[in-house]
DNA sequence: GTCTTTATCAACCAGTCGGTTGACAACGTC
DNA sequence: GACGTTGTCAACCGACTGGTTGATAAAGAC
């Protein structure tokens, strides 16, 4: 089968989110615009790369929510959209809170079983560093 | 010229965690693993990959320290990490915080600045070519 | 008008990513 | 020892990614 044509597009917002942001220049320039609006050529400065590279950086996170462009004359101020970031707050604190929970009980189960090396798994997994 | 190598490897992980959960999958079996440990098969049952597929994934979380595996006879139970995603709230909230303060502050600028629309834009990089 | 600045679009290229199949390692069971 | 289960490793493949260069659009400056 030949069917292996994957998904078309990323069309879920927290995958679009997520990978925008797995890369070191788009997040390096989320950090700045979070102090400042700027242009194209002001993001660019810093970085060795074109700037169509950068022009690209900034579609990804357009695409992702995460920034805005208006117009002024040929300049195209970019602006943070922080409401965004927090999708994905929500998304891992809830995951984080669950996992946290857990261990809590598991914790507390092992502490009222005297004898339980045969089906309760201590908790001898790895976390102790 | 060939020197366009990039870096070598996404050394940074923030690069990790962030790509990491970039993925469908991968996110779903975070999810899952927030609530029971599994196993390899436990976790590849849902979905419509191979199990070779899978372990990979598993690969990709480990190396972002999301989760980790110990050995129980053949089987590797695969145990959440929940620990690494506070590296990312914290590097998202930072920056969201940053910018709603902003945001704030600016909004009370404007509002105590009747005209400032002629040269009132003195950041004046980046000119240093 | 013509020129300059600012930024995007288009085509290309190498490396990475997510998937596949096949081989095989490791361990328990018979 | 042979077999079944569980999982990984290796090689391969097509799509996507992050970079490049060249051309072009859009707007102000002259």
């Amino acid at each position: 089968m030949v069917e292996h044509a994957r998904k078309p597009a990323e069309d879920d917002p927290l995958n679009r989110v997520f990978s925008a942001l797995a890369d070191p220049i788009r997040r390096d320039m989320v950090a700045r615009l979070s102090t400042a609006d700027a242009t194209v050529n002001e993001l660019a400065e810093p970085y060795a790369v074109s700037l169509q590279a950068v022009s690209k950086h900034l579609k990804v996170l357009e695409d992702a929510g995460l920034v805005s462009r208006t117009r002024d004359a040929q300049r195209r101020p970019v602006h943070l959209e922080a409401k965004v970031l927090h999708l994905m707050t929500k998304w891992i604190e809830r995951y984080q809170r669950q996992a946290e929970e857990r261990y809590r009980r598991l914790d507390e189960v092992l502490r009222s079983m005297p004898d339980d090396d045969d089906l309760l798994d201590p908790p001898s997994r790895g976390e102790t560093k």
